[in-house]
DNA sequence: GCCCAATGTTGACGATGTCAACATTGGGCT
DNA sequence: AGCCCAATGTTGACATCGTCAACATTGGGC
């Protein structure tokens, strides 16, 4: 129903409709229509977790840094290939994150992933300031963009007729630039 | 309303109400609840416009990468400080933005500020590939983080004990760095 | 002073999230 | 086997929302 009809169509009793049962059953198993919400965003973040981790094997990356970049693009290729999911995960639909604890475990795995990656490709302590300010900022890039490409506000005029798939790559790439340690870097 | 009970309350019934008419009034000026959102958004462009421009001015960059960063810093503390509105700006309530011409001029306005800095800080010409996916990978920085910002996503284990402050500076100088051409860089 | 366009109002329709009260049913205990 | 409770589902209702159609008001230009 999301990837078909978009967030907006999802309805407690659309879903009961779907399901074949009456307009108030989904309220046997979820306390609210945000806890339905949440579960299916949990399971958002999974898929997003795996897909960042199928994007880093199938590049065979040879160094930590190159593992980031695919991490990276796995997470827009993603986030392209599944709009409203997520859409639903980062959207406002979910008011407090924290209350769902199967959610917010999701969402930290995801995050740990880039952390770790991160974390090596620097050479820097996970979890100290520099690891944490390049992680954040990695992860800052990836979600910027895939929420412009999402929203669709990146129009065809502003990318200098570069492709979907070369663009990413091409962004991905800048910042990969800066990860290279503080000495120069490999181009791309 | 925006600000106090966030996107979600803001209803066509109850801004009629505040504005103490009936639930219907609004019609008469607004074909739309879209169209209401349109405005609101484009209000809100326009505003983000105004604050990075004052963040640039304030800041008194000595270089063009300087003020790059410093239109950066303006647009995440916007965020920051009125994060219902850059909500409602970048959400879902917005159907199609290029429905909406005003908006849609309002947003470009916006990234046209960003797309000019950025290409006299690369020295390319606008337009060029290389400053278009520069420009995209500095909104995208700013926009990511802003947007991880603004819903809770960052946790205060994620940044190693910095202020959000010291955050934002520290991120948008990761990019800073990348963006001093592809010569060495200033560190900060 | 009239008239029209702008503006506002009333009442209604279908949809939604949610609640309270009631019904069904299947598996574990005696 | 037979009972009973917990899980699951249903009916009906309420307030709210976006939106529409029909009707009322009103103030400024001819």
């Amino acid at each position: 129903m999301l990837a078909k009809d978009g967030a907006r169509a999802v309805s407690l009793r659309a879903v009961a409709r779907r399901a074949g049962v009456s307009q108030t059953a989904p309220y046997r198993h979820f306390s609210d229509k945000g806890a339905l919400v949440a579960a299916v965003a949990a399971e958002g973040f999974r898929r997003l977790a795996l897909a960042m981790d199928a994007a880093a094997r199938r590049a065979r990356p040879r160094t930590a840094a190159a593992r980031v970049r695919a991490l990276g693009q796995g997470y827009v290729r993603f986030a392209v290939a599944n709009p409203a999911m997520v859409r639903l995960m980062f959207g406002p639909l979910l008011v407090q994150r924290a209350e769902h604890p199967a959610l917010d475990a999701a969402a930290r795995a995801a995050y740990a992933m880039i952390a770790a990656a991160v974390a090596e490709a620097l050479g820097a302590p996970q979890g100290g300031e520099e690891a944490s300010v390049a992680t954040i900022a990695a992860w800052a890039l990836v979600h910027g963009l895939s929420q412009l490409l999402i929203d669709r506000q990146i129009s065809a005029a502003m990318c200098g007729g570069l492709a979907r798939g070369a663009l990413i790559d091409r962004v991905i790439g800048e910042f990969g630039r800066g990860l290279a340690s503080p000495k120069s870097g490999e181009s791309r």
